[in-house]
DNA sequence: TATCTGGATTTTGTATCCAATTTAGGATAG
DNA sequence: CTATCCTAAATTGGATACAAAATCCAGATA
């Protein structure tokens, strides 16, 4: 039915539509049907609605009684309002996770930045880049050792996870981040906690106001190619 | 079937559980049985599996494949981290919302703590005590037109809920909660919003403290009352 | 021609039924 | 008497079936 050997039917289509919609191929606002999905994972329209139940309070679908599910879609507010509270999370998750490092953490970051760089270098596809960016991000909080700190973190990031995408064709951000990656990567191995928090809240901050900006100028033009 | 008239029987199940485990009805770590429950609310277990699913990624249950949902415990690390959250979020909500209020919002605030007064000094029931206590918090940071920082902030009061009752016994707790509640209305009211964040941070910071203090004193003491 | 209405169709929400897996208890052997 | 294995009950996960609500479209009417 799908890659789904030995995991259950819904993990299966809770991760194929996250997937979907992070990467932008469901757009935001799109109507999710439930027999169609059932129909193209093979699978009964039950564990789709767990799924879309899930994926609702996880913030990446909307339910409208009697409506059905939709990709939610944020406006220019909500944006600012999530990735304030990522720049929060993140600077004292990094705060932490760089008191708590060890030597293997710092070579781990290191290693994410390396293949990074190598990403960036090459130009390939932004699918990738993005991957090895939650990657790195992952693995710098990893070792802060709280869990819920990093699932909030997750959570907001996949909020806003579609709308990174719009910066993938500002080649020069794309270098910027890189530089703000190396930065972090350097001060976390030295143990600068006050300086890795500081610039997580701004590599957050930066973010926010490159997308915000070229949302405003461009107005709404994220349309992604529809479902399929 | 319940108090559910015109309402989805998913959502009745949902906050039905949710009370029955914010209140500690359900203690931590209790099985829910999907039949048992279905009996109860005169439903289908359906119902009952989708507001498991969802209370799960609300992080009020845990779900164990194959095994069945059970309430959600937490350690006094999880606390912490936690209620740490919750400091950061709520001094910013508390921040923003003082800056945005207007007198009528300060006036909402004010007769949450006359209500709040009353109760204290009534001394009646806990619950009572606890659903003004959210009702004030949620009622100052209403100004901070953030929805998603007031739905996480939400969310993460939940996940630590069952617990604040273990301070009820504490009557200074609930005398110094009740000074703090003051304070912050005076503050909100005369537009201090710096104060206001200060104070919302101090306020999570106390309560945590109070709650690990006494945790840590009492053992593992909090058996509520099983399931029925 | 535009709008309202009424039934047909689609889609959601729920109940019942079935299969697969886990757990518990008992029987048997060492 | 204890440990192990096997059978049986309980429980979850999934599929099909059905009812209620919402949408859509055609036709009638002003």
């Amino acid at each position: 039915m799908l890659g789904d050997h030995l995991v259950s039917a819904q993990q299966a289509a809770h991760k194929w539509l996250r997937e979907m919609i992070l990467s932008g191929e469901l757009p935001a606002g799109q109507a999710l049907r439930q027999e169609e999905m059932a129909r193209r994972l093979g699978i009964s329209r039950l564990p789709i609605r767990e799924a879309l139940n899930r994926l609702a309070t996880e913030g990446l679908v909307e339910l409208k009684p009697r409506r059905g599910f939709y990709v939610a879609s944020l406006n220019i507010d909500e944006i600012e309002d999530i990735f304030e509270m990522r720049a929060m999370l993140e600077a004292r998750a990094g705060h932490l996770a760089t008191e708590r490092m060890t030597a293997a953490d710092a070579d781990a970051v290191d290693r994410c930045v390396a293949e990074l760089d190598a990403v960036v270098a090459a130009s390939t596809n932004f699918d990738h880049y993005a991957q090895l960016n939650i990657r790195f991000h992952e693995r710098l909080f990893e070792s802060c050792a709280r869990k819920h700190l990093r699932r909030q973190i997750a959570m907001l990031r996949d909020a806003v996870s579609p709308l990174i995408r719009i910066l993938a064709s500002e080649k020069g951000e794309l270098q910027r981040a890189q530089r703000e990656h190396r930065l972090l990567a350097k001060h976390f191995r030295e143990g600068h906690s006050e300086r890795v928090a500081e610039l997580s809240r701004e590599h957050c901050a930066y973010t926010a106001r490159a997308l915000i900006q070229k949302l405003r100028r461009g107005g709404v033009e994220e349309k992604a190619a529809a479902a399929s």
